[in-house]
DNA sequence: CGATGTTCTTGTCACATTGACCTTTACATG
DNA sequence: CATGTAAAGGTCAATGTGACAAGAACATCG
């Protein structure tokens, strides 16, 4: 059932497949990690949420399938930091063939940009712990591979510079600080946040202060992203703490 | 060029591929990481060295594809730990038809082990370094899969317990240390592995000790690997150092 | 306006971890 | 028995970390 060279040629003799791009946007919404999911249109799974999506063209890569079809479902940008991370092909997993699906992580910063989808009948965004937890169910084996998607933001986040993709081109200490706990599910503490990201070029003050909330406090300082982070995260994941709810 | 839904149950519409699956299997030969390649029989790239591997069933999942082609031809045992890192679909990768292959890591610890093929015409080991640095070219863009192989297993030995699958079911930490020297390529003192690895649990001694070596030495102590790599391993890899060969 | 609450920001301190280096132990070889 | 080698154990300064206290700068409410 393995390649032999009498067989090498004749393409027919391969089992053939569709294959599929899928890409999990996510983006933070008031201190919380949200996805973004397209409404299918038509069967199977018509009405269903799920990951925006489609099948690769025999002359692009996979990498360029990604950007079209986020693009053609959802406007996203182009130039949004995608990256691969599984891909799944398990028998059945679509009731009308044989399709193997490559899955993509994208990180945007900001909800208008995903607001308006073109090709795609709805596009919106849903938190994602109710995926995880089976709250919001998904078309085809989609849950599974939201649940791997965050498993790999959450490791991009201490090895890339991945937290810098969900704020804006400037931001809070704060701000930034609440995209580690959301995805990691920790609390961490402002100060020894602000001292290890104040070292080592991490993040670089803009001089500039955001004007103070409905619930007051002092106005949080503005700062950009420094160079420290094309090499990686500042932050260790904590591991030895369970996961805690907040 | 999306799906619609009047082309839904269509299944002609969609381009067809033919799925692969391809396992870079390593392994450490004398203090030197190696990685396991077949020869191959047949056109395209006859002759040439390659990763083990062929084309997924329609009626298998990707891992059982990855476990059937691995042990069909190396032999390797399929309890290997198997791990997918990547796909890979440009166009034209494959001169004869549309291929996207899912690629795979596996690490083994004895060479006997692979020693014996089934399927291929041969099996072979080979060192890393002349994949990587071109010296030993190989069919497809199996150079670029091995290169990306590579940085996932310096990857997981950060965050997994890679690390004991190079080493037998007894090692010596000199042995366990080589392996973190070999995949990261740095140099590492030997006393402060030491000191890390004898607490938390990573390690338990044997009681036990290795014949000392035909240069003499102190004999090593023989232990075996803790619980604590469940849940990640025990080193950061330095990452400031510049890479230095040895 | 002043009191209160909230958030951001700075500072302190004990403790753990790290990297570098040295010394001792236990073998092999000539 | 002298010498070489590798493993094992120990020391020390520098750095990083977690926990916590205190001050600064806002908002809102009475």
């Amino acid at each position: 059932m393995t390649d032999t060279p009498a067989m090498v040629y004749d393409a027919n003799q391969y089992p053939a497949f569709a294959v599929a791009v899928d890409v999990a946007v996510f983006t933070m919404v008031d201190g919380q990690l949200n996805l973004l999911l397209v409404r299918r249109a038509g069967e199977p799974f018509a009405g269903a949420w799920a990951l925006p999506g489609g099948f690769k063209l025999p002359n692009e890569t996979l990498d360029q399938a990604a950007h079209r079809e986020l693009h053609e479902e959802t406007a996203v940008d182009g130039s949004a930091l995608l990256r691969q991370f599984g891909a799944y092909g398990d028998p059945g997993r679509d009731p009308r063939m044989n399709v193997v699906t490559v899955a993509y992580v994208a990180v945007v910063r900001d909800v208008a940009d995903v607001a308006a989808g073109s090709d795609a009948a709805e596009a919106a965004l849903h938190p994602v712990h109710r995926i995880v937890n089976g709250r919001l169910p998904l078309a085809f084996d989609h849950r599974r591979i939201v649940q791997d998607a965050v498993e790999r933001i959450g490791h991009d986040l201490e090895t890339t510079g991945l937290a810098t993709a969900f704020v804006g081109p400037t931001f809070t200490l704060t701000e930034l600080r609440e995209v580690f706990e959301a995805v990691w599910q920790v609390r961490l503490d402002g100060a020894n946040f602000r001292r290890k990201l104040s070292v080592d070029g991490w993040v670089v003050p803009t001089g500039r202060r955001v004007r103070s909330g409905a619930e007051g406090g002092k106005p949080a300082e503005l700062f950009k992203a420094g160079r420290a982070w094309k090499s990686g995260g500042p932050m260790r994941r904590p591991r030895a703490e369970k996961a805690e709810r907040r």
